[in-house]
DNA sequence: CCAACCTGTCAGCATTATCTGACAGGGGGG
DNA sequence: CCCCCCTGTCAGATAATGCTGACAGGTTGG
């Protein structure tokens, strides 16, 4: 679901999901392939329960798709796909993502 | 210049510094047209020392262009111009951009 | 001299984000 | 039983950001 126009909200979510170099890394190295938790953690050398809260970002950004599969058995390992996004950052981009962003009190008045 | 391939650092750079809904808002301020710090601080209602920092996150990324213009007199004012920038974010531009992070010790190694 | 406009910089606080080790629980198998 | 694989969640330490008021210094004009 590559979006045309993002709400404001959606676009600043998506950058401060990858606006990181371990959440960089991990999208780069999904990018080869779907993995899960314990073995991106090895591949990445990185912490597991740090991986997981990186994974758990960008999943809330909806740059990744996590799903546990519960075998047959009951052993259970959660994959994690990339999802196919696609946003060009232009200022016009985002002079018309802005207008949606939900936050407390702004407003343009005067100009110049 | 909108670079085709941005190095690992540039694009996290921009990343970060557009990761901010007063960045982003500023952004868009600035793509109505050029301006400076006070002026922008009461269209944007914000307190001048804090747009004063955000601006210089986005120079540093070059999203933005400072120049202070010392008039003949002696008065001077800094204005900022918004860079033409434009960059697409799918997984194979970070993958590309990815290998030329500058970390620490990082490395590949088994997959799956 | 005082007021109003501008830029730039600080110390210090408040809030988030990041990161770690440890734990609980679920599966196999030897 | 013990050992190895997996998932998920925590408290707590540490580091990074965001944000504020105040100050110094420059100019113009009444």
């Amino acid at each position: 679901m590559s979006r045309e126009t993002p709400s404001g909200d959606e676009l600043l979510a998506v950058l401060a999901a990858l606006a990181s170099p371990h959440r960089l890394r991990i999208v780069a190295a999904l990018a080869e392939g779907r993995s899960y938790v314990s073995a991106l953690a090895r591949r990445l050398r990185m912490n597991r329960p740090l991986l997981y809260m990186h994974l758990q970002k960008l999943e809330a950004a909806e740059l990744v798709v996590g799903t546990l599969e519960t075998a047959p058995d009951g052993s259970s390992v959660k994959w994690f796909d990339l999802a196919p996004f696609a946003l060009t950052l232009t200022p016009q981009t985002i002079a018309a993502a802005v207008p949606t962003l939900t936050v407390p009190g702004q407003k343009d008045e005067d100009s110049q």
